[in-house]
RNA sequence: GGGCGGAUAGCUCAGCUGGGAGAGCACAGCCCUUACAAGGCUGGGGUCACAGGUUCGAUCCCUGUUCCGCCCACCA
């Protein structure tokens, strides 16, 4: 016994550390693009600079680096390409915060003052989550690190806002959008979250005008719009009101005659009174319903950008404006309320639930608001981006996701890209002031491309955050500019990603990069789960299943970690992890670190591989292991490239704890003490190093710390890897790949026969107590020759893994008075107990046994006296379950008579 | 109002294209056997939400129902 020594458990902390940095200053993780070979890259989806590491950043990378990994030890020529996002309105929210603190407002501050002072932010916090992808293990390419407003992605943004304007795909003009008064600034259709929130439906009277006697009533949520409303509509086939279309209302409040209008898209029938009232500026339906009248009907705005009722509404009483001016709308709507009351025009007021539009960034109620916005016209853009995924050029896993992108890019509206916000990309645009045009240029300007005069100011809108992501692929590379990297690594391999981004930035990549490079950006797409609620403090702290990435690598470590999320990527949408179980493969880790130092403690000094003994021949046990490992391997490789990662994760789980552990480590112990021979030691433990090695090599992309540390103490001769820069790293070392040769069902069904027979003894010592230091005799009769001379030979492994001093194996063998019997596939197994049997507990047993096998004969008797089954069936099927079945009876019948013997 | 997903062991979740139900944790018993007590061995525990249907055969496919979650949508 010699070899390295190592502690007795693994403590992750310290090796974390020493070989990410080793890597690093390796530069590992650098992908060289002059270098050759096949490509395969990946662009990480740009966490905001804001943001903190949660677990959903934790899965998504780690599922990245996964895939990196793997490639990368494939030889491919692999690149992974990190950076953040600058998030405009959630980044300039937290500046916002911090000086609101000290009681500044941002406009006291000034424009450019203020974008210094989130630079400034950003240099201080903003590489906070990149240092934490860091801890996580991930292997991007920091040299490549980018900033979505950084200098060339800035670049890249005009060059593509100027192209799209010159090609009529970005226009500007005044719509109805949606508008956060908190934000102050305009949100695009997915930036706004519906909630339902119980509201009241109020019931209000509109007097006509030729005759004062007859009052319309219309019902709305919103009663404080009506000072905007110009018209109310009916449905033309409504017989109760088509007569008055036509005919005008004396609107209450206001000294306005709006007109009654028909309009059948608007007004349904069978809600509310069947009549509405019309509030074109304040309300998306009703912005629709004034256009499609003739003439249009014409808007009047009431709120300003705070959402607070205009001073100066055309028409509106003076005694009503004095009162509601200024007031928030929410407040102003009691007012109106209240005053529609005292003079008897409100009707009634209903309870009412409704969904209301709020920020996704401040959760603020969104007003509908008429104003000045840039668009994309995304109808042009969105044709060529659907066909693509239509005909597999891109592939979503899972496929079903590929509806949601096909649902939403049907129906898709112009994107309003401008934000009234002053973090991010100032749109490249200046208006004149002498003639009214509009200059959009790559460069700065100070003329007017029309008139060339100098009186010229640039728009003070940003653009949305979602328009530099859309880039992200190809800007990222070095677009504009025909850089090698982008000819290399665009389009990129795959894309990794979580559903609720899908519309946000997936589907705007694609429009993108298609337009701009003619080739979709990437080719596949991998939906993984999200996590809810990750900084929703609401839910997730009442359910108490917060779980931070950070704590859970510092309690057990990030390769436990890591193996958690990938045992976990398989499921569907929501995550709620237990960190028991992050636990629970904490203990594998340490699983692994203890074999390996079992496998070194019984390598030699002098210990060299010799790669002629690692073949099937030398013994049942490293045959059966070799065949596990390939199978494995095959397993593993399959499962990766279908993106399968918890299936990967759980064969090598089950092939390191439950094989390689539990059985070949037990195996192998006979051989490495040293009784059998030199031979044999020698050969097993070439064997024993050969499998763990294969298996760190199979492990690192889920596990790259521990699988490196230990890699590294492994003698040198066992890493057997052909190049020496592969040598000198599990990471740039070679993936397994199976050796189908290895695969041997034959030697695998030998050794389950002594698996068997190893179970069915510790079974039998386990109900009959026997203590676990007794040495017992145990006899086995055997069906024919073949199978005993099999068990002789591999008889050692029985004596030692279940504690045999005797074992007597035969076609004769007699079974013994006062004996435990158990029955084996060929075999009946008996352990004799002189004096100590206790006969009940045996009877228990046996009985136990019985009933078992009995309840495995009725299902399959019942199933092959059906003709159906018998006809119909695959005969594969029909002839497995008759073998099984005649099996099942014959176990039976022995059981039964070891029964009957006891008395 | 449309669409999607989920319902499997006490808990958290796997189960690929239909042929005798799995993991981790928890639980019971026996073991500190010189890799590992963060461990070993053995064992208990599920009418796979409910009701129909297709099939020789359904946890798996179809229909419906109930409960939970999500996405989309202009019901004033």
């Amino acid at each position: 016994m010699s070899g390295k020594e190592l502690p007795k458990a693994y403590e992750p902390k310290s090796v974390e550390e020493k070989w990410y940095g080793f890597w690093a200053e390796r530069n590992y993780f650098h992908a060289d693009e002059t270098a050759g070979g096949e490509p395969f890259s990946i662009v990480i989806p740009p966490p905001n600079v804001t943001g903190s590491l949660h677990i959903g950043h934790a899965l998504n990378s780690t599922l990245q680096d996964i895939l990196v990994r793997w490639m990368r030890m494939s030889g491919r020529n692999t690149l992974w390409v990190p950076g953040t996002d600058h998030a405009g309105i959630a980044t300039q929210n937290v500046v916002e915060r911090q000086l609101a603190k000290d009681n500044i407002d941002r406009h006291a501050v000034g424009r450019d003052k203020f974008v210094a002072k989130v630079w400034e932010w950003k240099k201080e916090y903003g590489g906070r989550i990149i240092n934490q992808l860091k801890r996580m293990g991930a292997s991007c390419d920091w040299e490549r690190e980018r900033f979505t407003m950084d200098e060339g992605l800035s670049r890249a943004v005009r060059e593509v806002f100027v192209t799209l304007y010159e090609e009529g795909l970005i226009y500007r003009g005044e719509r109805l959008i949606n508008w956060c008064p908190r934000c102050h600034t305009a949100l695009s259709d997915i930036e706004v979250e519906h909630e339902d929130e119980k509201g009241k439906l109020y019931h209000i009277a509109y007097p006509l005008s030729h005759d004062h006697n007859i009052r319309l009533t219309v019902a709305t949520t919103r009663p404080e719009t009506m000072l905007g409303d110009t018209a109310v509509a009916v449905h033309p086939l409504d017989p109760r009101y088509k007569d008055l279309i036509g005919k005008t209302v004396d609107l209450p409040l206001t000294n306005r005659k709006v007109p009654i209008i028909g309009d059948s898209i608007l007004v349904d029938l069978e809600f509310g009174t069947g009549a509405v009232k019309v509030t074109p500026a304040h309300d998306f339906n009703d912005y629709e319903a004034g256009q499609r009248q003739k003439p249009e009907l014409p808007r009047i705005k009431i709120l300003n950008d705070k959402a607070e009722i205009l001073p100066d509404i055309p028409d509106v009483l003076p005694e009503v404006l004095k009162q509601v001016a200024g007031r928030p709308a929410k407040k102003a709507r009691g007012m109106v309320v209240e005053l529609l009351n005292e003079q008897g025009l409100l009707i009634k007021t209903d309870e009412h639930a409704h969904a209301v539009g709020k920020c996704y960034r401040c959760k603020s109620v969104v007003e509908p608001y008429l104003s000045p916005q840039w668009f994309v016209k995304t109808g042009p853009l969105a044709g060529p981006a659907i066909k693509v995924v239509e005909d597999g050029r891109v592939q979503f896993f899972p496929k079903g996701w590929e509806n949601t992108y096909y649902d939403w890019m049907r129906n898709i509206k112009d994107w309003c890209i401008s934000r009234q916000i002053w973090w991010g990309h100032r749109i490249p645009a200046w208006f004149c002031d002498d003639c009214g045009a509009i200059t959009v240029s790559r460069t700065d300007v100070t003329t007017c491309a029309r008139c060339a005069g100098k009186n010229i100011r640039q728009e003070t809108d940003v653009l949305d955050t979602w328009f530099s992501s859309a880039l992200w692929p190809f800007s990222t590379l070095g677009w504009p500019d025909q850089t090698k990297e982008l000819a290399v690594y665009y389009p990129t391999s795959v894309l990794v990603t979580s559903f609720d981004i899908i519309f946000f930035w997936v589907a705007r990549m694609i429009m993108m990069g298609l337009h701009f490079r003619r080739e979709a950006p990437f080719r596949h797409v991998y939906i993984h789960a999200l996590v809810r609620d990750a900084e929703g403090q609401k839910m997730s702290k009442s359910k108490g299943n917060v779980i931070d990435p950070l704590v859970m690598i510092d309690q057990y470590g990030t390769d436990a970690f890591r193996f958690t999320l990938t045992a976990f990527a398989a499921q569907g949408r929501d995550i709620k992890l237990a960190p028991e179980r992050i636990e629970g493969y904490r203990n594998f880790a340490n699983k692994i670190w203890n074999a390996s130092r079992f496998v070194m403690m019984n390598l030699d000094d002098e210990f060299t591989p010799n790669s002629e003994l690692i073949t099937p021949n030398s013994s049942l046990a490293d045959g059966w292991i070799l065949s596990r490992l390939n199978s494995v391997t095959k397993d593993v490789q399959a499962a990766l490239a279908d993106y399968r990662f918890n299936d990967a994760a759980s064969a090598l789980y089950h092939f390191i704890w439950h094989e390689y552990c539990d059985w070949y480590l037990e195996l192998s112990k006979p051989a490495l003490i040293g009784d059998l021979g030199a031979a044999p030691r020698k050969a097993t433990q070439t064997v024993l190093a050969h499998v763990l090695e294969t298996a760190l090599r199979l492990m690192h992309p889920i596990m790259p710390f521990i699988t490196e540390e230990i890699w590294q103490n492994l003698p040198e001769e066992v890493r057997s890897q052909k190049s020496e820069v592969r040598k000198e790293s599990i990471m740039v070392s070679a993936y397994p790949v199976a050796d189908e040769k290895m695969i041997n069902a034959g030697i695998e069904q030998d050794m389950k026969m002594v698996m068997d027979l190893i179970l069915a003894i510790r079974n039998i010592r386990g109900e009959m107590n026997i203590a676990p230091s007794m040495q017992i005799t145990v006899i086995v009769k055997v069906e024919n020759k073949e199978l005993g001379e099999h068990l002789e030979k591999s008889g050692g492994y029985a004596k030692t893994l279940a504690r045999i001093k005797e074992l007597r194996i035969g076609v004769s063998e007699e079974k013994p008075k006062n004996t435990a019997t158990a029955v084996i596939r060929g075999a009946e197994v008996y352990v004799p107990l002189e004096g100590i049997l206790d006969l009940t507990q045996e009877r228990d047993r046996l009985q136990k046994e019985i009933a078992k096998i009995s309840k495995d004969i009725e299902v399959f008797s019942k199933k092959l006296s059906n003709k159906n089954f018998v006809d119909k069936a695959p005969k594969e099927v029909v002839e497995k379950d008759t073998a099984k079945l005649e099996e099942f009876k014959a176990k039976r019948d022995k059981l039964e008579q070891s029964l009957m013997m006891l008395g």
